[in-house]
DNA sequence: TCTGACAGGACAAGCGAATTGTCGTGCACG
DNA sequence: CGTGCACGACAATTCGCTTGTCCTGTCAGA
């Protein structure tokens, strides 16, 4: 195989015109400029340089493979300039995966930010309700997760970074008995038809769930939804009351009236997750930021 | 500037899968194999490959760098053949000077016989009457030249081989006295009018006019030519004789008759003209040969 | 035309650095 | 708990560069 160095080193010979300048331009004597070239040559099997009066002529090989070192050389810088580009930011790929809620409320201020600061990044955005965004994150199918729990253990190499506490507020239709309080304890409803709102597997539940219990109640879900739009829906048609993140109330249903909860107040964690390996890239910085601004 | 050794390396890393994978393809120690990588990540200033469980996956730095060491290896890939293709003579330029009946005679049947073996030559053939060729080819600027006579110092690093040796005959008018002889002597013509018929700086000419002297006469040139079609039309007129060489005679006047000559006979050697440097040229050769067979 | 000085490249020897191989260690998966 | 894999440290080798020297070709002046 040629060595791409030394075709550089010919194709410095062959534009400067004769070994000792080719090595003033390239830093060194002359002798490494004609050893590099000898063993070119030997690599090449042919001669690439001939000697004519003092000074060096390419011969036709010497010529052609100048012409390729020329090609190889070009793409070389093009490589660089890439990975340059990749460094800084200015290019690359995000692959971004969260829940819907944040996918309508979180992400899009923080990708027109990012946008701003770097244009030339692309972003694959994916809403994988209700699945588990971490694995994607942590086996490097994503870049960044926006996840709503800390686990108890989070992957090895994953680092999470806390965006906002989202807490729940209180559904219920208009003109219930209830309405007339301005905040409502948990325990209010612990005798109310409940409208649940969450997919069962995911962590979202187990916060309800877990909140009522410290209130001393087990919500009597009579009707199941798997968004929050419809949710409101059932609650405005009076079929229950229902819990809602306050990120989840984006527009609300002219039905229904919202008042925040206390004794506990449930509470939804943001996190995003990146991967520790990952970090550094100043796009992913860069869209991090935004999603801490975006929250605040 | 990144290695592209290196690229291969983390290309070989990439497409196998596993450092030990590549290591087995390459032909080495995984790590050594590990260590390349190693180098190439702190010239490029990013991770390259990213460990995840056990194996190693390209990170977008990596992947873009694999990318391109593809592009580069295929284009070092294009470089080699086309190395190969020049080096067995299959492609490749080469520059013919001769002078205009060697033009006619004997270059057209050599280059046939040159473009049924080396098809992918590209051939330059340029006639430079009454030029001297030699220093064309000395200088580098032609691969072969065909001239008359041996120099007495043929320069450094050109070699001359020998093609044929080409005989002046006597060209008369039809009708003349001598023209009854089969065979004449040089001394017959001392007393004739002359046609010249070769540039007077050329060695034809100096061939000619030494002849005459060792037959002890000097020619009495009464019109000058610069052509053996219109010498032979001044002959046919009864202008006066002229000397031929007999390559020069392929077709032959109406109104002439041909003999030889003797007492001496001149004779023009017509040489191949190489350089020392340039003659393993397989297409060079070829042509060589070539040559060789058409004067035969 | 000849000769001395200079420029330019090639070769030999020696040193320093890089590369490779052999070990051992840590980690993840079965 | 064992196995496979990647990574780090150290010794031996190879590679590349520099220095020094010689040879060749060119130019200028006598």
């Amino acid at each position: 195989m040629l060595d791409v160095r030394r075709m550089q080193v010919l194709r410095a010979v062959v534009t400067s015109g004769s070994v000792t300048a080719a090595a003033a331009n390239l830093g060194c004597t002359p002798s490494a400029v004609s050893q590099q070239i000898a063993v070119l040559e030997k690599q090449a099997g042919t001669a690439l340089l001939e000697r004519v009066g003092r000074g060096v002529r390419p011969t036709a090989a010497g010529r052609l493979l100048t012409e390729h070192a020329a090609i190889i050389g070009r793409h070389l810088a093009e490589a660089e300039t890439a990975l340059a580009d990749l460094r800084a930011g200015r290019t690359g790929h995000l692959a971004i995966r969260c829940f819907a809620t944040a996918g309508a409320a979180l992400v899009p201020p923080a990708l027109a930010a990012l946008r701003a600061e770097h244009p030339g990044v692309r972003v694959d955005l994916k809403l994988i309700d209700p699945e588990d965004p971490l694995p994607e994150v942590a086996e490097g199918r994503a870049d960044l997760a926006i996840i709503i729990h800390p686990r108890p253990e989070p992957p090895r190499g994953v680092v999470l970074t806390h965006l906002l506490d989202d807490p729940y507020r209180v559904v219920l239709p208009r003109g219930h008995r209830l309405a007339a309080k301005r905040c409502l304890d948990l325990a209010d409803l612990a005798e109310e038809p409940w409208v649940g709102n969450e997919f069962p597997s995911g962590p979202c539940h187990r916060i309800v769930v877990d909140a009522c219990a410290a209130a001393g109640f087990s919500p009597d879900v009579v009707v199941e939804s798997e968004d929050y739009a419809t949710a409101q829906g059932f609650v405005a048609a009076g079929l229950g009351v229902c819990l809602i993140p306050r990120m989840g109330l984006g527009n609300r249903h002219a039905g229904v009236v919202v008042r925040p909860v206390r004794r506990p107040e449930p509470i939804r964690a943001i996190f995003a997750a990146v991967r520790e390996s990952a970090e550094p890239q100043p796009a992913l910085r860069g869209l991090l930021d935004a999603l801490r601004a975006a929250a605040a």
